[in-house]
This record gives C-alpha cells, sequence and structure tokens, in this order.
DNA sequence: CGTTGGGTTGATCGACCTCAATAAAAGTGG
DNA sequence: CCACTTTTATTGAGGTCGATCAACCCAACG
C-alpha cells in the first residue's frame, strides 16, 4: 500500500470494514457527520489523527463515571447510550445510528455508558487530539456546535415524550422517530429495523417490557404496523403519525 | 411590588436599560456566563451587538415555531421554557436562570417558548449578529459549544428524572437540582426560592399540580423541609440528597 | 367586599406496573 | 444435527401509584 496508508494508525485486526471506514473519502457517512464541515484538502488533518474501531454486539464504548478518553464518530451499526441509577434502573438516553458523533461534551467523564446492539465501526479520536482540531479548525467546531445543540433540541423532545405522553403515544413517537432518522442515512420508508430489545425500548421511554410488548400487540391487531423479524412494518402512517402528534 | 417577588439577585433595581447590563464590566453574571469567554479587550464588541432588555412576569422572550429573532442572556430573574403539544398539555423544558442563554441552537425557528416568571433583565442580540461575532471569536464558539454541552449533559439527566422515577424522587431531585444552580449564583445553602407555580413544577416533572403540592406536604411533614411564601427551606439536606440519588 | 389564581386535601379511578406463566428464539456444547 | 440452557417476547390477572374530580382555603387585588 502506499505511503498515503501509514497517516493511519494500525486498523484493528479481524475488522472487515478497517480500511474503508478510515479512508473518508469513501466513507458512506461522510455528508451526514461532523466531518462534513471540512473540505476535501482538510481530511488529511482528520485521517492523521484517527484509529478505526469496530465493536461486537455487547461491547463496551465507555462507560458512564470513567474518564473519557476517546470521541467517536460511528459509521456503521447502532449503539445503546445508557445511564444506571444505583438501584440498577436505567434511564436510556439515546441510540446512536451511523453518521452519529458520540462525546460532543469533550468532558472529563463520561454522562453515560455506551455500548454496541450491533456490529459497529467507528472512527474512533483520542479526546484531546480531537480537541486541539477543533481549535485549529474553526469550522469544525461550528459544526459540532450545530450538531451539540441539535441533540439538545432533540432531547428536549423526549422529555415531552417520557413527561407527557401516553404508552401508545410513546411506542409510536419511537418508531416515527426511529424511522426519521433511518431515512436519513438510507431512504427505507416502511421498514423500521429494530435492534434493540422491548426491554431497551422500554428504558429509553420510561415504561415496561410488558407495556411496549403490549402496545406493539395493540398496534399489530389494529393493523397500524406488522411486527416482523428484527423490526416493525409500518402499515398505517397516516393513523401511526396522527397518534405521535396529538 | 415587594422585594421577595424578586428572588434572584438584580444588579440593577427596577429595570433601567442604561448602565448595569449593558457595561459588562459590571455585570454580576459575567463570570457565569458565555461572555466569560472574552478577555476584557473584547467586551466593546459584545457591547456593540447588545440591547438591554428586561421583561415583567408573564412577558413572553419568544415563542415556539416562531422565526428566532434575538438570543439572550438572563442577568436577573427566571425564565420558564415549555412545549405545547396540539391538545393543551405542556411539558416545562427548563428554568432559566441569571447567567443561562437562551437561543443556544442559534435555530431559525424557537423550539420552545419563554416567558418571564419574575421581573426579568437580559441582554438581548439579534441572532445574526451573535452568529458573525460566533465566526470572529472562536473563543466564545468554544463556550458556548461548552454550554451547550452541558446542557444536553443536564437534558439527559432530566431524561432520567422523567423516565425512571418517583413523584417524591422527582420533588426531591428538581429542589436539590434548583438549589444547586442556586448555589453558582448567590451562594445561598438552604432557602430555595420557588418563582414558579406548583403547576409549573409538574409540568417540569410529568406530575400533575396535586401529586406535587401532596409530596411537598408528605416531605413537610416528615420535617424533611419546610413551606415558606414563595419557596421551601431544607431541613434535612442529608435525607433530601439520599432520596435524590437512589 | 367579590373575584381570581394558586395551593391543599380527600375520594375515587384507571393507566401502567408487578408478578407469573408460557412461548419463541438464540445460543452452546456434544 | 439435536438436546439444553438462556434470553427475549407475549399474554393474563391483580395491584398500585399517580391522575382525576371535587371541595375548600387563602392571599392578592380591583
Amino acid at each position: 500500500m502506499s505511503a498515503a496508508m501509514t497517516m493511519f494508525r494500525e486498523p484493528d485486526a479481524g475488522c472487515p470494514r478497517a480500511n474503508g471506514a478510515s479512508r473518508c473519502s469513501h466513507c458512506g457517512v461522510r455528508k451526514l457527520s461532523v466531518c462534513a464541515a471540512l473540505e476535501p484538502d482538510e481530511f488529511c488533518a482528520l485521517e492523521d489523527i484517527l484509529r478505526s474501531a469496530c465493536f461486537a454486539p455487547r461491547d463496551h464504548l465507555f462507560n458512564q463515571d470513567e474518564p473519557s478518553e476517546s470521541v467517536y464518530n460511528i459509521t456503521s451499526g447502532s449503539v445503546r447510550l445508557y445511564k444506571l441509577l444505583p438501584d440498577g434502573r436505567r434511564q436510556i438516553v439515546g441510540f446512536a445510528l451511523p453518521g452519529d458523533f458520540l462525546g460532543l461534551a469533550m468532558s472529563e467523564k463520561n454522562a453515560f455508558s455506551a455500548d454496541a446492539l450491533t456490529p459497529v465501526n467507528a472512527c474512533q479520536f483520542g479526546r484531546r487530539d480531537f480537541s486541539a482540531l477543533l481549535d485549529r479548525k474553526p469550522h469544525l467546531l461550528r459544526r459540532l456546535h450545530a450538531i451539540a445543540s441539535h441533540e439538545l433540541s432533540l432531547a428536549q423532545d423526549q422529555m415531552v415524550i417520557l413527561g407527557r405522553r401516553t404508552a401508545e403515544e410513546k411506542v409510536v413517537a419511537f418508531l416515527i422517530g426511529l424511522r426519521d432518522r433511518l431515512a436519513r442515512i438510507d431512504s427505507s420508508t416502511v421498514h423500521v429495523p429494530l435492534p434493540m430489545t422491548r426491554q431497551d425500548i422500554g428504558d429509553f421511554l420510561g415504561l415496561t417490557v410488558e407495556t411496549v410488548s403490549r402496545m406493539f400487540s395493540k398496534l399489530a391487531r389494529e393493523k397500524a404496523l406488522v411486527i416482523v423479524p428484527d423490526g416493525v412494518r409500518l402499515l398505517d402512517l397516516k393513523r401511526l403519525a396522527s397518534i405521535a402528534a396529538t
């Protein structure tokens, strides 16, 4: 391989897409990610500090309250982000999808834990390296801030869902929200893959597994959706949208 | 109006838009705000685009879904931030206190409504003016991003409260959280002024007025706190902290 | 005064939780 | 490939926390 390859830190052995992920020019999520802020000739600065990482399902990217070493940009797969209370109650604060950035806060300690739901590929950056890069690339910082603000806005939407919506509305809002996010990545429309368990969905929506399951059954019974292996297929989008909007 | 109505420290009495607010050097919240990122000689750039604004209780700073004209830095008083569902259900997404910045997202449209709970003084900036300033002052942008990230983190904490805590825990977490924020402004310890109604607290915590009132009564009955005019006095901090931590 | 908005308290109800049983997948090792 | 365990999903029965409905108090205010 060329001298250009020597710029990359060593990719994980056995990681299928290791090369693809670090070669930003071929990256599938480049236009969705922080990286979109950079000009083509600036990518070398990113590639200099980037390490391609991959994780198997259940691998932890990082843990709540531990020092934050790295920040990540997800290139494939999905990641579960959650907080635990001392007594074991869990709140999932989000699911990261391809294009999503983890470590917006650039803080010393992780505010939540993150683990892989599916095989995950990510660009990994040293927190300090990335922070230094932000100081050199104001465009990148500006973009990161835009992303953080958008995340804040989504978090506030989630507050409405958690605080003021019924179980049925929660589940539907979750499905519609996930569908909209997936549509940005590949334009799938009615098929919504669900790499997370019902328990995960419950812990995201402030419900129990049983209630989530019951709502899925109810919506399926009413022909608003069909439950398929690994996900759902939305049938009556109009009806679902009206439930989520109310 | 009574002095008790104005719960939080007011640098300039009444509402003169002349001195205190626009003269950054004398501003009481400078070290807490975005502005802390600026060097003394840079404040003129801020003062150039700043307008001192004041609001009476119930005045709206801006409304959900309307175009965002300005961003604000609160210098005194407190502001209620909320989202409304079409059917009238309300979720309060936060209370802004002195030092807080409104308009982090710098987006075209407001994601929520904001109105004053008490008399409020604020520094008002045109959204475009402020955005342009951010391009000229990377330090300011960096600070704004730090603030946005911190807000995101608080929003995630609030998700845990909304999704996974009991009514009692919610109320206690709210009081402790507010106390901690007030402590950053003036180091009050046990007296927590509450400029918002029980209804507001309920709409922040995903509870009804009645439940909030009952929890206050319960905590008062158990001598964990005393209800005083315009607020509460925390008595058994150890016990309250342990409820909130659980 | 009467009115109005906020706060408290009680009685009842219901949405969601808890507990329990079963079924269906998905690993795991032989 | 098949037993065997483990994890996940579904469904039912019954209980509970917080919502709802309603009465009342109190302070502020015109």
